[in-house]
DNA sequence: AAATAAAATTAGGCAACCCTAATAATTATA
DNA sequence: TATAATTATTAGGGTTGCCTAATTTTATTT
């Protein structure tokens, strides 16, 4: 149906949306796909042609509906992916994101279907981000970056939003993980760094970098 | 490391060079891969670079041992991930060819032993067909076609080697299946089409062509 | 051995995606 | 608001992998 790089489009668009109101820009897409901004603009340009997203150089890309579907489909597969990977396989979630990049690709009408029934159909993904459901419906969860936590507080990590193996392998490092349950110590007022206790284990340090990929509840 | 496309040609002059000595040209290549000779020819050209192939207008084209040992690999992960298809996901034996030919280009070093391991380890996949263990090595199965068996003989459907759902959707509506017990009953001296018995369930009729792609035991 | 047919090869192109360099349009800054 | 910096867009190319239409070899028939 879409090409292996339209999808890839696709998804970038459709995760660009997604953090916060910011306008799509063809840099900041070319920076998510880590390509050019001209190869972006010839490819909005067959995106547009197909229907599958709007662009305007005031609002910036915008996914219409039937671009969306397309969306949600793909990053379904890729999260349904990613519990197999780790819950059959035995990979550990650092290393599972690019693999599911590949296997996100292959195209069966009902493979997605018969993945998640196979998996016990899995509500989030191994770094907590939600599966759509086949008709793209997300779970809901309303969590919050560490970054914006207060200082006492208790919360449980419940996703990350960098996925990649160096921030995973960090936090494997920390002991921090999904259900990780933190109490904020402190927070430094120069550089917004926080001093964390993991329970039952140690105090560690994270800076806002760290904090903000962080989501807790 | 290699391309999906020559991927797609090692394995398929790897599948030529198994069906008999015959001389693996460049019409036949292109036969098998549904393309043009031109093509052939440009690809091979860049295989020989590669050092996967060796190609002579005389001897035609043979795999170095590079290229054998790369296209063992992804047949490897071809007949692993039908074996994925039908014993977890639920697929029939016509429906997963074409899904193991996407699945089959997904590169991760250990992918095939991990999916090997969680399969506990099959040594063939639902058409028969012969698992190549890590290094590349194949259980042995000495088998013959249906069409030079002899009349009266009781054999045992072990491989079938037209993977085709038409052909496979054929053989389940024939009640023909892996494992299957057939007495040849009789030959036809004309067409050389098979009365075949099938134990326990009804007799039926098998053109020499059907017969060629059934093998036994 | 010609003539004919079939196969291999070369030449020239095309579509999908990507790139760099040049130019135009915006936005930010002094 | 003129000047500088940043973005967007266009122009021109490159690569991969395919195709069609010659052309050349090789194999088959008369
Ligand atoms: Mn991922
Ligand atoms: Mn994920
Ligand atoms: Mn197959
Ligand atoms: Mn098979």
């Amino acid at each position: 149906m879409h090409s292996l790089s339209e999808e890839n489009y696709l998804k970038a668009i459709y995760r660009l949306g997604q953090e916060g109101d910011q306008k799509i820009s063809p840099t900041l897409i070319a920076e998510a796909l880590n390509n050019n901004p001209a190869s972006v603009i010839d490819m909005l340009k067959k995106l547009g042609d197909k229907k599958l997203v709007n662009y305007d150089k005031v609002k910036g890309a915008r996914l219409t509906e039937k671009g969306a579907k397309a969306a949600l489909d793909v990053v379904r597969k890729h999260r349904l992916w990613e519990v197999f990977l780790l819950d059959k396989l035995g990979y550990s979630w650092d290393e599972i994101h690019d693999i599911a990049e590949q296997l996100e690709h292959v195209q069966q009408s009902d493979l997605a279907d018969r993945l998640d029934k196979f998996l016990g159909y899995p509500d989030y993904d191994p770094h907590g981000d939600p599966i759509p459901d086949k008709n793209g419906k997300l779970p809901g969860k309303k969590s919050k970056p560490l970054s914006e936590v207060e200082v006492g507080a208790k919360v449980k990590v419940v996703l990350v939003a960098d996925n990649s193996t160096a921030f995973l392998k960090y936090l494997d490092k920390q002991n921090i993980g999904l259900n990780s349950l933190l109490t904020i110590k402190e927070i430094q007022e120069f550089d917004k760094s926080l001093l964390v206790e993991i329970k039952g284990k140690k105090e560690i340090f994270l800076s806002l970098e760290a904090a903000r990929q962080i989501f807790v509840e």
